[in-house]
DNA sequence: CGCAATTACTTGACATCTCAACTATTCACC
DNA sequence: GGTGAATAGTTGAGATGTCAAGTAATTGCG
């Protein structure tokens, strides 16, 4: 437990001069301020293509479904999202045309959204870019380092389960 | 490059059924949803105090700055943010009381930010129980995976610039 | 069968965040 | 010294998220 000679990476973005309180706050400080520099990263890439990034992922997650589509909750579940805002969401999505949605014949209370073959063009134009963005991300590390963040990232969600 | 036979932990979360197109891919989404959880479980932490995650941060901010204070974009830069958010989220906290605001005599185009002693004490108070959120979420690593972590996420971000 | 509980949204209100445009100062340079 | 450029911040408008409360359809149970 001996004082670092220098200041971490992160000490140094922040200007603190204290160390951190404990490990558990270094890690959820990286944490979250490297998901905001990658979601910002993303939100640069899909700009261009007038999409914003939680648009693209509920697009994307359309196309996955398929011709049978999702309802609503389904997928608010899928990204972990509560219902009023995929609402939203979706409202501007339909104004695109990148999505339908109607109510279901079997259960009036479900409302059942598909993209659009404009969405799936759209999807089509913007694979590639969010690819490369993706690979961008990890730049800095092996394909073994890789791994093993993606490990240890499951391993903290499985923690706090 | 052999197919895994089981499906990851993230995969599984997804209901994805194909495996990622790449660990670049994988580590991305698995970052911005672990951020998500971390993120999550810190607002529930301090909801009962009345406070919200990102007010919570521009207090401790404020309170590391001392008795000199902070500018608002001085402010914004620690927080990766832009200023609109930040000039808005300070009039709350000032409604609060929990921060006090004036004008630079050197510079008069600068508002230094304080926190005012209310603003202290309700600190004091919430310290331990983010200190125990935040090692919650390092609960699942041990020693050793809560600094490799650290490691890793510094290298993303040091990739990213 | 009938009615209460549950489910699937939807709407309203509020906190972030973002970009663009605008005001007030201060700086740099002739 | 004065004027144009840069800096600090605010305001407006839109997207995303949240909770609370309301509506419509379906389910469950006596």
């Amino acid at each position: 437990m001996t004082r670092p000679i220098t200041q971490s990476l992160l000490q140094q973005e922040l200007k603190q001069r204290k160390p951190f309180r404990s490990v558990g706050h270094e890690a959820t400080v990286g944490l979250l301020r490297t998901a905001d520099v990658v979601r910002r990263r993303w939100t640069e890439t899909l700009a261009p293509y007038g999409i914003t990034a939680p648009q693209y992922n509920v697009l994307r997650i359309l196309r996955g479904a398929g011709r049978e589509g999702l309802c609503t909750l389904e997928l608010a579940n899928r990204l972990i999202e509560r219902a009023p805002g995929i609402t939203r969401m979706l409202d501007r999505l339909e104004a695109h045309r990148w999505v339908r949605r109607e109510r279901s014949a079997d259960d009036r209370r479900e409302v059942r959204c598909y993209v659009t073959p404009d969405g799936v063009r759209l999807l089509a134009r913007i694979d590639k870019v969010v690819d490369e963005a993706d690979n961008a991300a990890v730049r800095g590390l092996s394909r073994a380092e890789g791994r093993e963040l993606i490990r240890l990232l499951d391993k903290v969600r499985a923690g706090l389960r």
